[in-house]
DNA sequence: TGATCCCGCCAACGT
DNA sequence: ACGTTGGCGGGATCA
């Protein structure tokens, strides 16, 4: 045990790298031991070998790494070849316990190295802390930090003392469905852009009025305090084991993904993210050590998150000056039938106390509903009180739904849903959808997809988005877990989808500028006119502060947020004169002749944005399967369709990555950038245009078939390091059933992958999906 | 410098 | 009493 404290010095053993190399791979149980006692020591030049390797992994990090090794490789080439020898070589110990070697998300890519990202249910996909911790060199402390955001996400779960059940990405697509719903719940859309507001009304004047304007705010907002969000077949288990005391990290993290699927941009700067964080638990003071601390964390959770590829460092450039910021480039999310039928489904069986409530209760347990302020005292004892009341009573609910605490199962209940869903009377979900917003459905987003941006800074597109590694790996997940699990266990989930979004078909749209988007908040997708004087207002104040999107390592500015700049050529004109709303108008009501309808957001961080579509065509609107409320699947199929819900994502990537460049320039984009006016296209006219229709764009699109085979989609992925090499990826028979998808990231990515530097049009192209627009990017509309 | 964030003390818990 | 978890923030690094 003294030696698992203790980790850290050793000398390092040659083959310990070796074990490194290869091992990665391999997926978990018992990793191999061999090297009883410590290994390579991270400042051997030995750690730079293992950097290198774990370069591989698309990542700025491993860049950066790489660029570090690269300065001093003669020593790298001579500790390979003579490590053993000079074992403790001194002189190489100073080479570099850089700290970067020594980076959370460097230890977070190692650790993830080491599980799949699909775990087979017959694995027993468990991890020991302490081996962990032995294996990677690190204080338990560290592993900690990881397991606690995996936790959050769960992708992992805690089985018992030092040990955790590994689930992988199993259950990502879940939960990010109900941390979306929460973080929507929690009004975080709006308190963000309160934030942002308040900032850029009162600069300066720090403190006590703002804070406690915040907290007034908050608290009126009623911002219920909530805290960890369960998956319902999972967590119980987990609960029991823990300690009440899930607070902050995992939380935290919980919230701070909860902030990125709520925001329309989807980047959130850790300014705006600390002070919604801390807002939350109390208002009270904030003083500037507390925001510091907060910033630390956040930091953590951040790197974690970054090395599962969830979100990308940024930068937000403002007219104070560079904010750090990220971005999502996780999967969208989207409010999903599935889960509301899964829900549904839950809900019914057992006698229904009500409908949603169960859920939420199950999503959150909301604490301290709405005290005004809390008492600056937090009494922690009366919160945990609360909250292990709240998560008993919880239990209690989801009991009966959630019998089984079984481990195995859990993952593989999702898999497992489908069959369940398609039991679930179709009616219900009907009804809830129904309910929702269907009547109105005119929504419009913007998608702020950066084209103009984009091509201003074709760096930062070739960036490499890595591929959603999820979403190809987890089709093929799927099946498995059906055999496996027994439908009763079926955690179901938890999450509503919210009613919130419903949108059916999708079209994607570009627009101008990319940073922006301006989103309304409204849960109904009405067009809404101006409605909100706010709305205005806030772009007029946006438009001061100027934002530009920086990639961390070019400083290359990805998009910017700044309307203005981008639109200064095109839309501009328009612009001042109109307000956005009215242009949405003007819009909308052009659009309804195509039955198009949109829902204007405002975009918290810039709006201005003229709403200027483009239709992406060949990027491609990706209908949703779930959704729609409209959706002509039967039900049957739905729930097939639905049963892939992860799919939602993954499919994508296989249409997309085809693509090259060269393609795409002949697909005519290049006008398209440049087009000034929204264009705005109706699905329908798009599959005519001969554009989209372009070689490329069918082919792409049409997602299925005939795209990059598998096995192309394979070999890049293992290049790409996202998935091991062993794994292969199964073309999905999924994609074929859904009509149209794009994945903007998948896209930029594989073009690096395939062509490389035919850049300046294919960045730029590919980038417009982008992941983050792809969410915002979307609107729906109405056939 | 300011942005990052490693490190590890030490308290809260669990057993 | 000891081990496990993990909040927390000083202060080292990095850019």
């Amino acid at each position: 045990r003294s030696v698992l404290k203790t980790p850290l010095k050793q000398a390092a053993t040659s083959h310990s790298v070796l074990t490194e190399l290869q091992p990665d791979c391999q997926p978990l149980t018992t990793p191999p031991k061999p090297k009883e006692i410590l290994p390579a020591d991270p400042w051997t030049p030995t750690s730079n070998l293992k950097m290198l390797i774990s370069a591989a992994s698309p990542e700025i990090r491993s860049r950066e790494q790489r660029r570090e090794l690269s300065n001093n490789p003669s020593e790298v080439l001579q500790a390979k070849h003579c490590l053993q020898e000079h074992l403790s070589g001194d002189e190489y110990e100073k080479s570099q316990p850089s700290r970067k070697e020594k980076s959370l998300g460097l230890l977070c890519h190692k650790f993830l190295a080491r599980y799949p990202d699909y775990p087979s249910t017959a694995e027993n996909n468990y991890i020991c802390l302490d081996e962990v911790a032995e294996e990677l060199n690190v204080e338990r402390r560290r592993i900690y930090d990881i397991v606690n955001v995996l936790e959050s996400l769960h992708m992992v779960s805690r089985l018992a003392k030092n040990r955790y059940t590994w689930h992988g990405r199993h259950n990502l697509s879940k939960t990010l469905q109900a941390l979306k719903k929460v973080g929507e719940e929690n009004k975080y859309t709006q308190q963000i852009q309160m934030i942002k507001k308040r900032e850029y009304e009162h600069e300066f004047d720090f403190d006590d009025e703002r804070n406690e304007e915040m907290a007034r705010s908050f608290g009126s907002s009623e911002q219920s305090e909530m805290s960890f969000v369960e998956l319902p077949g999972m967590e119980f288990r987990a609960a029991s084991v823990n300690s009440r005391k899930d607070k902050s990290l995992r939380v935290m993290s919980q919230k701070f993904v909860m902030l990125f699927l709520v925001s329309t941009p989807q980047i959130v700067s850790l300014e705006v993210a600390a002070k919604i964080l801390i807002g939350e638990d109390q208002l009270e003071d904030l003083d500037k050590s507390k925001f510091k601390t907060k910033i630390r964390r956040l930091y953590d959770i951040a790197n974690v998150l970054s090395s599962l590829e969830l979100i990308k460092k940024v930068h937000v450039t403002e007219e104070r000056g560079r904010k750090p910021a990220f971005k999502w480039t996780g999967p969208e999310v989207l409010p999903n039938i599935q889960g509301t039928k899964l829900e549904t489904t839950s809900t019914t069986s057992p006698p229904p106390i009500s409908e949603s409530i169960p859920s939420k209760e199950q999503c959150s347990k909301n604490l301290f509903p709405s005290r005004g302020k809390q008492n600056f005292t937090r009494h922690p004892s009366l919160i945990k009180l609360v909250k292990s009341i709240e998560n008993d009573r919880r239990k209690i609910q989801s009991a009966p739904t959630s019998p089984v605490k079984i481990s195995a199962s859990t993952d593989q209940n999702i898999s497992a849903f489908p069959s369940k869903m398609a039991q679930v009377p179709v009616i219900a979900k009907h009804q809830l959808e129904g309910q929702s917003k269907k009547a109105k459905e005119m929504k419009m987003k913007l998608s702020r997809s950066a084209l103009d941006c984009n091509l201003s800074s074709p760096e930062v597109v070739l960036k490499p988005q890595p591929p959603r590694p999820a979403a190809p790996s987890e089709q093929p997940a799927v099946p498995q877990p059906l055999g496996v699990c027994p439908p009763s266990h079926s955690p179901v989930s938890p999450v509503i989808l919210p009613q919130t979004h419903s949108g059916v078909s999708y079209a994607i749209y570009l627009h101008p500028s990319p940073a922006h988007t301006v989103t309304t908040y409204s849960p109904s997708f009405m067009l809404q006119p101006l409605p909100h004087a706010n709305l205005t207002g806030i772009e007029s104040i946006n438009s001061k502060v100027v934002n530009k999107i920086t990639t961390e390592e070019g400083d290359n500015q990805i998009a910017t947020d700044d309307p203005t700049k981008c639109l200064t050529a095109k839309e501009r004109p328009n612009t001042k004169s109109e307000t956005s709303s009215q242009r949405c108008l003007k819009r909308s009501q052009a659009l309804q002749e195509n039955n198009l309808v949109k829902r204007c957001r405002s975009d918290e961080e810039s709006l201005d944005t003229s709403l200027t579509f483009f239709p992406s065509g060949y990027l491609i609107p990706l209908t949703q399967c779930t959704h729609g409320n409209k959706a002509g699947f039967p039900d049957e199929e739905k729930a097939g369709i639905c049963s892939l819900q992860h799919t939602t994502y993954s499919s994508p990537i296989a249409g997309v990555i085809p693509m090259t460049a060269s393609e795409l320039k002949a697909v005519n984009i290049p006008a398209f950038h440049i087009t000034p006016l929204n264009i705005m296209l109706s699905p329908t006219s798009i599959a005519a245009a001969p554009v989209l229709s372009g070689s490329s764009l069918n082919s792409s699109n049409t997602s299925s078939a005939p795209n990059p085979s598998s096995s192309v989609l394979n070999f890049t992925l293992q290049h790409v390091g996202l998935i091991p090499a062993g794994v292969q990826v199964p073309a999905n028979p999924v994609l074929q059933h859904v009509p149209v998808s794009a994945q903007p990231e998948n896209v930029s990515h594989s073009s690096e992958n395939v062509n490389l530097q035919e850049e300046k049009v294919s960045k730029n192209i590919l980038q417009l999906p982008d992941r983050g627009g792809l969410s915002g990017g979307y609107s729906a509309v109405i056939p």
